[in-house]
DNA sequence: AATTCTATTTCGTCA
DNA sequence: TGACGAAGTAGAATT
């Protein structure tokens, strides 16, 4: 049982679907044999009731081997590596990608409003503040922004360009982009993931 | 962990879906930090690797709430009822469907080799015997010849007929029971549950 | 918020 | 056993 109410029961083998569940919201009823009347064998019988439809589960107990609950606090929620960030890392692998000349800085360069994604060093030695989206958006262009109007304060760095990566942009994006003097890559994912996995690859 | 190696990650609310999971068959490695040089927190890690294929899935454990294992035995598998329950039910409450007069003997009539579906005596008073099928196959018309041999050879439900009774029923089946004086009924399930609902109806 | 589309789908059915 | 389609799909991306 979660903390929503729902409910799995599972076979001890298989797939991940369970044998039956109650989707949440929902709530959960115990009866023992006590105050209902009660199949012979079982010892207690759950009643899962979906809080939204009349939906309702009815799960026999005919023997309990353990029990224990824990409260595991909020849920953070899963978070989903691999996909931003594997582009990151392949970027940063294959900083030429965006013209000849491009060193890497590095990747994750920390600001007070935030960690700008790549900075890099253009042919010429100027800095290049990278932002990259799987999909380039509004959004995307706004924090990009952000971090240039940071960035260009610090003299170390000043003048510092910057580029909006992404696998797909939006027109809209693109628009906006280009009227604040940033450039637009579109990434081949595919390929460049291609590059990057010739090594391991048996042909 | 389930007994064939797979592993599932669940959150505590959320949906049946775990966040991730390996699907059988896997084996399950366990690594300590005295073993292997683990993140900081990390007390455990798990490595459940696919036996098919190279995926594997790593689990860093920073906490243990509780541990338990307990052998279920083999997996009885799931049976579903309410589908040919339901009609089986259902028809011996509309026994008068295979034809008026027909009054229903019982359900489940026990014999040697198995439980008939359901008995019933025709308008004639002659008994017969059904068998139930979602879907009607020639092992549903084998299995219901081998009842009427054994039930025939009882004086006292002698001569005992044959209604092989599917929501539907395939060619071969209909020609093997037409050829074995077994008559075929097809089941109009949603015509028959109608009927029974229609008390449980608001309107 | 409603709709469309993908999935480490899973699961059943049919050829 | 493999192909094909449905699922109490679930979940993400898009409108």
């Amino acid at each position: 049982m979660k903390a929503d109410g729902s409910v799995l029961v599972h076979s001890d083998g298989g797939s991940y679907k369970p044998l039956n569940w109650m989707s949440p919201p929902a709530t959960l009823r115990v009866s023992s044999p006590e105050e209902v009347d009660l199949e012979l064998g079982v010892v207690e019988q759950w009643t899962v009731q979906s809080a939204k439809t009349d939906d309702r589960l009815i799960i026999n107990i005919h023997e309990k081997l353990d029990e224990s609950s824990h409260d595991l606090g909020v849920d953070p929620g899963l978070i989903k590596d691999g996909v931003e960030a594997d582009l990151q890392r392949l970027l940063a692998e294959q900083i030429e990608t965006l013209g000849a000349g491009y060193s890497l800085i590095r990747r994750e360069y920390f600001t007070a409003i935030g960690p700008v994604d790549i900075l890099a060093r253009d042919a010429d030695g100027a800095t290049v503040a990278i932002e990259l989206k799987r999909r380039g958006d509004i959004d995307g262009v706004e924090q990009l922004t952000r971090y240039l109007e940071l960035l260009n304060r610090d003299p170390l760095l000043a003048p510092v360009r910057g580029i909006f990566a992404a696998q797909q942009i939006k027109p809209q994006a693109k628009v906006l982009a280009n009227d604040r003097g940033i450039d637009c890559v579109t990434l081949d994912y595919d390929a460049m993931r291609g590059v990057d996995d010739s090594e391991s690859r048996l042909f």
